[in-house]
DNA sequence: CAGCATCCGCTTTGATACTG
DNA sequence: CAGTATCAAAGCGGATGCTG
């Protein structure tokens, strides 16, 4: 394990966590929990499967995750976070939050996962009506379908599709997050493709500002 | 500029002040204010001189980091964060925050510099005593002197010697950091090495817990 | 197929030497 | 003081192969 050796808290944290693909992997394990090695790897695009491998056995030793067998029905190995692990979730939300503002910037060939839009859009969105009964807008993008669900003031998401959405989003991530932080009002982002189904009500109620 | 071409606002974060030693510049300017090439390199031991050469310019680049003429007495080139550079300061201390309880592990050959203490100590020492006057606390290691103040119910650290210290803390970097953090007691850290100069009060006031 | 290990060409890093 | 130049070693990305 190379070291940069200083006796400084956030060069041990840096030494721990600050290799390349480090804290793409630790963002994975907050956002979707307990997963697989393929899973791992789908949401990481472009990691090499070798480099994969090492982070999770250094991160191991680390004490950051820990490896299970799955109970019966799956039968394969689950890397999880330790509570170790989990502490690192307010770091990363804090390097998101100064990240978001990227996400403006043209995106023309980059990857896309719908459960990112976790990091912009819980730090930026939240419920101006938390009295109402909850309303749940599904995102449709290229990538698999995430429902985001007003909750306690703010906004949470879960994969899959919503039994009966207030709201769908249809378009690319980026004009998708811009109807949704408000980057874009909804006509600007209908005229450049985006579709809307549903009341605009429900958007403006989870919209900042 | 490698990316990860991820359209995520961590991986975006990450294409920015992810590679090695791009934080711990980031840390050097957050602590120190606006350096000379020569002064960051110092507190960046271990650092090759031209990828701090390069590093600087990626960040002056990204916009994080903007260089400037000192004024005539000087004269001399000081880099400095640029607002977007100061937003990264939560970031850094919820990482370093992270990485704080690396630091009661062996640090035999380590390097330090004294400012580096800003990271556990701000983030952990409070002063419980808010009314009273102020109280200075010298700190000196194999490093430069800094001077500990109360400030606000916290406390905040200064480079340089105390005209009149209220104590004075002598010895290596672990039990100086251990005596103030309360990992030992003071007795404890006596046998080991440490030297107090000043009333006990004083280190019990600024102590956690 | 899931979960790696191995090999290979390329890039990045670290150490040192040198310059305006 | 503030860098640039050089070069060996390590790390990375991509492809492929092996094992349950």
């Amino acid at each position: 394990m190379r070291s940069y050796h200083q006796y400084c808290a956030l060069a041990k944290a840096l030494d721990v966590v600050g290799d390349r693909w480090t804290m793409l992997i630790i963002r994975e394990l907050l956002l979707r929990g307990p997963s697989r090695y393929t899973d791992l790897r789908d949401g990481l695009p472009g990691i090499a499967t070798n480099l994969l491998a090492e982070r999770l056995r250094e991160l191991e030793e680390a004490g950051v995750v820990a490896r299970e067998d799955a109970p019966p029905p799956v039968a394969t190995t689950l890397y999880r976070l330790t509570p170790r692990g989990e502490q690192l979730r307010s770091a990363l939300y804090e390097l998101g939050r100064w990240g978001a503002p990227f996400m403006t910037e043209d995106a023309e060939g980059d990857t896309f996962r719908s459960h990112w839009l976790t990091f912009p859009a819980e730090a930026l969105l939240t419920d101006h009506a938390p009295d109402q009964p909850a309303v749940t807008i599904e995102v449709r993008t290229d990538a698999a379908p995430v429902v985001l669900e007003t909750s306690g003031g703010g906004v949470r998401f879960r994969p899959g599709a919503a039994e009966r959405p207030d709201a769908v989003l249809t378009g690319p991530p980026r004009l998708v997050l811009g109807a949704l932080v408000g980057m874009l009002d909804l006509e600007e982002a209908r005229e450049r493709g985006l579709q809307y189904e549903g009341d605009p009500a429900v958007l403006a109620r989870v919209r900042p500002g």
